[in-house]
DNA sequence: AAGGAAGGCAACCGCCAACAA
DNA sequence: ATTGTTGGCGGTTGCCTTCCT
């Protein structure tokens, strides 16, 4: 066992009862700045002690990481990049960290945040409708969100004789909002799956076809720069991005329960280390390839 | 114009795992 | 093997701003 330093805690204890806490001024993050582009990232009770804050470390962390970064993507986030955090929500669940990592410039805290008032905001939205007394009125509004009902959904995400499905379109017109099949129960895991496979089927379409599409004012732009000069890294196993295929693969998300209070690492089996850290694997391989991320 | 409600966001809290002594 | 420290994470809180009445 190590032996208590009395005059380490001692001191300790001194930077500990003047610590401050709260909002960040001007000047501390200026300090905090000019500490970590000069030294560099180290430890951070020491950064916080040697940058002459009275802040703990946890705080200088959490200030670098989340606000003071110079590599930070400020800003309200893009449809793309909303899309992108509802499908990696789809497989993380509540794993904001596995999520930011996978956004360049976002943070975890910015995400969680624009998850939980996103999602917020549509529950109430979606809630009030569902108390509407007038069920042919809510239905008219419903309308307004989803352009289709849940007959429909399976339909379409049954169907592929078509070379583009109708949902498809709606996913390139930007009419189709995955947030409130969720939201509502309105699918399952499985669905959502399927929808996502035509999502992404619907944009390598549109990729081809830009240009018509725009014509028709169908298309969103998603000429974007491919991804293939990043390497995505998650916890354990480095993914090249280079060897992605450009097929999504959710054949695993056969789970019938509704994902509203089941863990996604339940429906997907990567909790235990062992085949579900592989399909994990192949799941982020896919989401390398997520056509419409704008970097 | 004023006051309350709602939304957005920065920061804190508590827990956990890894590591060092 | 045990204990303390640190860093990382997700959940939560509370302040500030904007919107609405």
């Amino acid at each position: 066992m190590r032996k208590p330093d009395l005059m380490a805690n001692k001191d300790r204890m001194k930077d500990i009862i003047k610590l401050r806490k709260g909002l960040w001024s001007p000047d501390e993050d200026e300090k905090l700045i000019r500490y970590m582009l000069t030294n560099g990232q180290g430890c951070w009770s020491d950064i916080a002690r040697n940058a002459g804050l009275q802040r703990c470390g946890k705080s200088c962390r959490l200030r670098w990481i989340n606000y003071l970064r110079p590599d930070l993507k400020r800003g309200a986030f893009s449809s793309q990049e909303q899309h992108l955090i509802f499908h990696l929500h789809s497989i993380f669940g509540n794993r904001w960290s596995q999520i930011a990592a996978r956004l360049p410039g976002r943070t975890d805290n910015e995400i969680k945040n624009f998850w939980n008032s996103t999602l917020k905001k549509r529950m109430k939205t979606n809630t009030s409708l569902n108390n509407s007394t007038d069920s042919s009125e809510s239905k008219d509004v419903l309308s307004g969100i989803m352009p289709f009902n849940d007959h429909d959904i399976m339909n379409m995400s049954m169907d592929s004789s078509s070379s583009i499905s109708s949902m498809q379109a709606m996913v390139l017109a930007d009419q189709f909002d995955p947030f409130s099949l969720l939201v509502n129960n309105h699918c399952d895991m499985t669905n959502v799956s399927e929808i996502f496979t035509c999502m992404e089927d619907g944009h390598q379409a549109n990729h081809g076809t830009l240009e018509a599409n725009n014509k028709m004012g169908l298309g969103r732009d998603f000429s974007l720069p491919s991804l293939e000069s990043r390497s995505i890294e998650s916890d354990s196993v480095p993914i090249d991005v280079k060897s992605h295929n450009n097929h999504f693969n959710y054949g695993s998300f056969n789970n019938t329960d509704n994902i509203q209070g089941s863990k996604v690492e339940d429906l997907i089996g990567f909790a235990n280390h062992g085949q579900g850290e592989l399909y994990l694997e192949n799941l982020m391989q896919d989401i390398t390839s997520f056509p419409f991320l704008d970097f």
